[in-house]
DNA sequence: CCTCGTCGTCGAAGCGCTTCGATTCGCGGC
DNA sequence: GCCGCGAATCGAAGCGCTTCGACGACGAGG
């Protein structure tokens, strides 16, 4: 592998003539940056990461904690990595993907170690080692979500409250009064997973606020349980006209087809929203209006936040997305 | 953050002597090994990962490049990639997330930068261009998967040639002679990814060489494309009394869903097996006879043969993973 | 014409670690 | 009693890079 030497010797040049040409923290001469250009180009040379680390001071790392729990459902979490690692390529950092299995061992040993600039902290529950962990070693750090104790914290994450309202107001707007709520798995509320659990507080609060009336059902992703949350939902709200769908794709797909199934047309009979769904609900049968969740809305800037951090200090701070609403005309006029 | 001058002074020894105490690479007296212990204890100490890699020619990092597709099965894609992080950290690895965007250009910037000692490749296709890219850069790599050319190249996958026909043997026994095979998407054989095109070849190659009638169909995710595949096979074969799917859950669960509507019972109607699926197929109705597709079975040893790689050469070669095969009663004899 | 500021460049000092001799000490063998 | 050897330890030389202070050249201002 070429050095800086080899490369200042080709282009006739100190190695801190090199540096200073690649790096543009000081003035050189434009003919000089050119043939330092060319050497490094012939060589294809690249600086030695370790070399760059140690004198730097700066790793351009960052490590990645994701936690997959059973109840994670995969294609989500798959899209926020892979949302957190494309959202560093641009700022030209890699990711180094940490897993449960070591709980916090593994942040404290990266950084620690100086192995890394900075964390990302993806699927945030309430009470989390990984949050005390993090404020004790004082390291740049942004999570998408947002943990029920945020001091001294910097975190990112959609606007579930606004969300839930949203999806509320466009049902109240076409004439809705009664509204269900589908949620995620049982498993995902009890382990303090945060956002399903302040969408359906918001929902409800929402709701109440509105003078409408809500209820809202769990569903585990296999069929009897998402029937038998309709079957709550139609029990609790005898006229219920609206349903809101805060759940994985699976589940949604699944009550679509138990509604067709019972010959309940969709926005004919029951105006339908899927709400904070990190998945196209396009090609839905029929295609359903959304509130879209998207990785790269939160990804990005929670990268972008960790960058300021490793620059200087950012005050604590939470930063809402606000919810985008995308109709497809699954919601209708209640009929009568 | 302490460094290894700290425990040196603080031990009453010279870093040298700390060096060699932690490394074990001479021997040192008993009682120093203690004391460095110690300080390295009272001072929460840890090597700085960039002087490490600057001094010790090694950075304990592996790349993982995992392209995730669209028509990828994101749960099976992300079982695989925390295998790989999980067996790399029991060898105190970790592993450096790349992505398709930067094609094989993110390949070449952390093995040329000297970021990473070796490289972990998943989802290998035919003609990968990540693969030449290896072959030039002679670095320590695996692959997981067997492109068409393994020259030069170490690869560890699962025997699939053995799976379908280790299928096919158990059905012979229980006196099946028509057997239909349900596959992946079609994008997915498009694409050259390789597994599924051996698992197909194999099967059909074995059902001659059993004197077996076998059929082919794929299937995309959606209730109709599953359905027509099946209509496929009890064309092509009339005498059908087995059906082997190798393809991902949402197909196989589909699947079973219209066989229960069809009034088909398995296995008293048909005789299914689930082939090299990553996902449990215990809580299937009918759970499934399987031949499983473990991630560790294929990854940890993949780990394990990039580590044998930066200690020194490992001859290129190709290690099958055999299949096992899992009774749950879902096969039985054929009603005549 | 001399001085001063600016621009472009260079040499050298680390960054924190690993590793290669070299050194010291204690012990057994002759 | 001396030599030689192995065990334990140390000092110093890098590894390849960044960055600071210094220096020469050159143009502008007095």
């Amino acid at each position: 592998m070429a050095s800086i030497h080899d490369v200042a010797k080709l282009a006739g040049v100190s190695i801190s003539t090199v540096s200073y040409a690649l790096s543009g923290k000081r003035s050189i001469a434009e003919a000089t940056r050119i043939r330092v250009n060319e050497a490094v180009e012939t060589l294809g040379y690249r600086a030695h990461a370790g070399a760059r680390m140690l004198a730097g001071d700066r790793t351009n790392i960052f490590a990645l904690t994701a936690p997959l729990h059973s109840e994670t459902y995969a294609p989500a979490h798959m899209a926020f990595v892979l949302s957190v690692v494309r959202a560093a390529r641009e700022h030209d950092y890699d990711v180094l993907l940490l897993t449960q299995d070591e709980g916090a061992g593994g942040l404290r040993r990266v950084v620690t170690s100086s192995l890394v600039d900075g964390v990302i902290v993806l699927d945030v529950s309430d009470d989390d080692e990984r949050i005390d962990l993090l404020r004790s070693l004082d390291i740049p750090a942004t999570l998408v979500g947002v943990p029920r104790d945020t001091d001294g914290l910097v975190c990112v994450d959609m606007d579930f409250e606004a969300a839930a309202d949203l999806s509320l107001e466009h049902l109240a707007a076409a004439g809705h009064r009664s509204v269900g709520l589908i949620g995620h798995p049982h498993a995902i509320y009890d382990r303090g997973s945060n956002f399903p659990r302040r969408f359906r507080d918001a929902f409800l609060a929402a709701g109440a606020e509105r003078g409408m009336d809500v209820a809202f059902e769990m569903a585990d992703r296999d069929g009897p349980s998402v029937r038998a949350a309709l079957d709550g939902l139609a029990g609790a709200l005898p006229g219920m006209t609206g349903l809101v769908m805060h759940s994985d794709e699976s589940v949604q797909t699944t009550a679509l087809g138990i509604l067709r199934d019972r010959g309940i047309s969709v926005p004919g009979d029951l105006s339908v929203l899927s709400a904070c769904s990190s998945f196209s609900t396009e090609h839905f049968e029929p295609p359903l209006d959304t509130i879209p969740l998207v990785p790269d809305d939160t990804c990005f800037p929670a990268v972008a936040l960790a960058i300021r951090q490793v620059g200087g200090k950012v005050p604590p701070h939470v930063e809402l997305v606000p919810p985008r609403y995308i109709e497809r005309g699954s919601i209708a006029a209640p009929v009568a």
